[in-house]
DNA sequence: TTAATTTTCAAACAGTCGTTTGAAGTTGAT
DNA sequence: ATCAACTTCAAACGACTGTTTGAAAATTAA
């Protein structure tokens, strides 16, 4: 087996085909892309990925494992800091923690740029059976303390409402930083551009706050 | 070819193949989905599916035009009664009109319940060749309307302002209705029921309506 | 240099893919 | 009852799927 991915030529031979791979996952979906697809882009023979990654699925686990631990800790990092610098913060700071997680992951091309938001958003509706064990174990924590810190900001709604507009602001968020647009879909043309994630978070910003901070529905 | 689908034993063949297959491309994406998988949950013969359809494609876009055609009409009636009612609608009064038109969609099981958010909320992502060209022609008039009158009901916003906030309220609209939710993907339990649209509406339109009328972020 | 280890490669594996075939079965009209 | 049209069916099509093989090539250690 390869377990010495850390020396000489063969770390640049994982290292192509997890970067075409991820690509590939993003655009066409696990199933929807072949071996000889991404083995092609990567220019590498298509006996690699099993002897890297010893399967198809383990190349889906390492792709995504690669940018999940510096988003998650990048995020925590930033839900701690604020947590941690004061007691009466409010809900619109929480969600500025969480969008300049995703802002600085998206900056980054060392981190791959937009495109684990990508695969995240794509996360969202296809249901991929090594996430449904791998996501709970990086996000569960980072997911509860956010729960946690905007219940706090918002001690006038029920858990079961913060709830609801901890997961209204993620998709909105998730969608506006993959760049998955109602206008892209349904029109011709696209009228907003996703690809400065300086530019979305700023619009996105005065629309989550003002909707986290909106009266009670019940 | 079999175009006279609309007699006998016929119909019932190809509804069968219609339900099944609407469930496993909403639940396992186009390319996800096998014909035998989609033959063998309804019951039919494999060769059915070409018959009726012609091809695997002919099938998706089948299943797609099934459901856009009642939910574009729905949605396009919504806005024209709003904006011809009055003179002076609000953004709110738009953003329940978009989602009335997915509750009732998503209330009504004749219409295949909240099957085709689903459908819809998988589109986003996943970019299937069938629908590129399809989705403008469905729905490119009805977001032309909407944001038209989004801009109306907002005249303090730019039109790209307009833009965005349309995006952002569809991005948490279709994956609240169709239940892609963050606590169900990234925690081992949900936290929220999506299965109500009711419910779901009630705590979704204080959250847009805020977010909506905002002030404006430049 | 020799020996051991790691990496690459072309070729083939069994299995599944969407699709087609042609015959058998069914239906309704004349 | 006869005919034509429609629908169903088992079987097979070539192409593609992920994976494995065993030898060649490259690298490293002694």
């Amino acid at each position: 087996m390869g377990s010495g991915m850390e020396t000489g030529k063969a770390l640049e031979t994982s290292l192509r085909i997890l970067n075409a791979a991820e690509i590939l996952f993003v655009e066409h979906g696990f199933s929807g892309t072949s071996m000889r697809q991404i083995t092609g882009a990567a220019q590498v023979n298509i006996a690699a990925v099993n002897y890297y990654f010893g399967s198809k699925e383990g190349l889906f686990q390492a792709v995504f494992e690669r940018r999940a631990e510096p988003f998650a800790r990048l995020s925590l990092d930033k839900i701690n800091q604020l947590t941690s610098s004061k007691n009466n913060f409010t809900a619109t700071e929480v969600a500025e923690a969480f969008m300049s997680a995703a802002m600085e992951m998206g900056s980054n091309p060392a981190h791959g740029g937009l495109i684990f938001v990508k695969l995240l958003a794509r996360s969202y509706v296809e249901p991929n059976p090594v996430l449904k064990e791998k996501l709970p174990q990086r996000y569960g924590e980072l997911t509860r303390r956010y729960l946690e810190a905007l219940g706090q900001a918002l001690p006038h709604l029920s858990s079961q409402e913060v709830s609801w507009r901890f997961h209204f602001m993620t998709s909105a968020m998730f969608n506006a930083f993959a760049g998955n647009n109602v206008m892209r879909l349904f029109m011709t043309q696209s009228l907003v551009n996703a690809r400065d994630p300086q530019l979305v978070a700023q619009m996105l910003l005065p629309f989550i706050a003002a909707g986290l901070n909106s009266p009670a529905a019940v």
